[in-house]
DNA sequence: CACCGGGATGGAAACGTTTCCATTGACAAC
DNA sequence: GTTGTCAATGGAAACGTTTCCATCCCGGTG
């Protein structure tokens, strides 16, 4: 074997140059596409590269350079299919790009948090797409500021130099309890995340932006705060349709927990829609083929990352300085057939049912 | 300011040094915990770096070390939620042990997969796991073996010294259609991915494997391999059943499929399971909440991010040359409702139908 | 008292690039 | 023929670490 390698066998810019009998300024200037090099040594060196099979080393790229083409990618659970969702449309935009997506996971809990955030200090990409849950003492907000780097919040709000891309979920919150209590129901319970994340305040706030149009009175006991688990979606279900006077109407107020006011309501026999009125904020296979079909505040998803990836594009060519921008993103009820007039009667024996043809 | 900061404002370990009146060699010993530190010196440097807060450089790290504690995730659509639950497990794993996962979607492309063997070749990740589809013909394998990394496989094979972590889909679809056919039926459909990646060729050899255990033949249009996109499983059934003898049954060979098998038996008026059986390939909400519910061959799929990461743990302390792994999960059947016995009559027209208590 | 061993530390090389600066020719203008 | 310009190239510094080697000093031992 007569080209030298590096210690785990890939050959270097210096091999390169040894064999091609240049510089290896010369060689960086081929690998750069840099305009003044003759050609017969470009041509020179690029059959000793294909020959030699040589790769630039990123990391010695980045050294030199003090940029990496990656960005972070920070949410609570990567496995949630609207996280996924949002990663899928974003890398879409940015891989064909050059960039790299790095992602860490941090199950929404602080001090994973400020984990993330210091190996992100540490590794240095070029900009953060984050959505984080724990709210802000000043300690979050510093350490993102420490970070010198571009930055994207997804669906949430901290006050600071930040980009942000959100829905509007109080619109669709809004909406949605619009929808009930125009068809007559009064008892309508609301089931989402935890009012420290913005989804979940949003939706409260919608809510009883609704129930205060009407001059109505919000029941306390009927908003359930908590998180985005199908499995707090079941339990709180399966609480509420416990009660006395159990809600007439249910808000799932997270894409994935209808899965779990589905399961406790057929659990408890509560026939939709003719005795619990559903309405589901975020569209899925499981709202559109259920039995019936679930009405639901719709958005879209991908536009998230598309929005974020976006805005790390504009920051990372030039507009490092821009005021920060804010875009959010509006909110559909779609009409399907899980909903109906409150039965009049005790809730669970009523048996009127709207049927489609 | 009276501190030095590199061109990105951060301070380096020349600047913890130069504060703290030692050499950079101490301050590093400091920073990795060498033990020969005076405590006195290490106390002094330690405050230092708090005051600074100086974060090491990971990338001068790695370009010392060539070590990136960096994993590559490759995937053809991270928003699959398949994908996505699985690189959620694996994150799980390598995230505490101070690894980062580096994600990038291929879409199944043979030329964006080769790219993204050309980013990762330039990143140096300390290992890869992977999903590629595209055939092998040496290229991608020589690519692979170039890379002088550990690599592990999910849910493919490819001849060459890597470990592989799989599912027996071949064992699933043909426990599925050992009950189709066990109810009695025989014009059985299986809509699946192509044939050319592994779980759609798995799938294809335990349907036939099952006819050929009843010596039944089978009926080549009745195979549809393509893709695991829903929409591709919609069109498939819209045209099955399009057909002068519809199947009885279809069996959905992917997690995503059932959605567009649903929606076109919807459509068509096909009611199930007196009109057509269904099974499916992988459990999710959508099947669990169905009315009926659908019968399913299930397998653990955050299972296989498990047994990847730990794969790649094993590989980076110290077993890089063992022999490659192999871990094969198996799949079970869950009986609910979708499936009866096939209608005498002409299908679509049945009306017998078993309900569930 | 000379010597030795060893812990603590400083200094410098090396990792693989990019980029600045200097040098060399070639060629045009005077 | 001298001078100036410009393209092509070589050489070296610098990016921020880790780690090896040498040095220093301290205390114990013979």
């Amino acid at each position: 074997m007569r080209r030298r390698r590096g210690a785990d066998g890939k050959s270097t810019i210096k091999d390169v140059a040894r064999a091609a009998k240049v510089a290896v300024g010369t060689v960086s200037r081929v690998v750069n596409a840099h305009p003044s090099v003759d050609p017969a040594t470009r041509q020179r060196v690029e059959r000793v590269i294909a020959r030699l099979g040589y790769e630039p080393n990123a990391i010695a790229q980045s050294m030199r350079t003090r940029v990496t083409r990656t960005v972070g990618f920070v949410v609570p659970d990567i496995s949630n299919p609207n996280w996924a969702w949002i990663l899928g449309a974003a890398s879409r935009i940015l891989q064909p790009r050059g960039y790299t997506v790095v992602v860490a996971s941090t199950g929404g809990e602080r001090a994973l948090e400020l984990d993330v955030l210091g190996v992100f200090a540490r590794r240095r990409p070029d900009a953060l797409i984050l959505a984080l849950d724990s709210g802000d003492d000043g300690v979050l907000a510093r350490a993102l500021r420490q970070l010198r780097m571009p930055i994207v919040m997804m669906e949430r709000e901290l006050p600071g130099p930040w980009d942000a891309v959100m829905t509007d979920h109080a619109g669709g919150a809004y909406t949605a309890t619009r929808h009930l209590l125009g068809l007559g129901h009064r008892r309508i319970a609301l089931i989402t995340a935890s009012e420290r994340v913005r989804p979940g305040a949003q939706r409260v706030q919608g809510y009883t932006r609704a129930f205060a149009d009407e001059q109505l009175p919000v029941e306390p006991d009927l908003l359930r705060c908590g998180s985005f688990d199908p499995d707090f979606a079941f339990r709180e279900t399966s609480s509420l349709l416990s009660r006395r006077d159990p809600p007439t109407a249910i808000v799932a107020g997270g894409i994935q927990l209808l899965a779990g006011v589905l399961r406790a309501a057929g659990l408890h026999g509560a026939a939709i829609p003719s005795a619990l009125s559903v309405v589901s904020c975020g569209d899925t296979d499981l709202a559109q083929l259920a039995s019936p079909p679930v009405t639901v505040a719709r958005w879209d998803v991908k536009a998230i990352g598309v929005a974020a990836a976006e805005a790390v594009l504009r920051r990372l060519r030039g507009a490092a300085s821009a005021a920060p921008a804010r875009v959010v993103l509006e909110s559909e009820l779609v009409v399907r057939e899980s909903c109906a007039p409150p039965c009049a009667r005790r809730p669970g024996r009523c048996q009127a049912r709207i049927q489609s043809p």
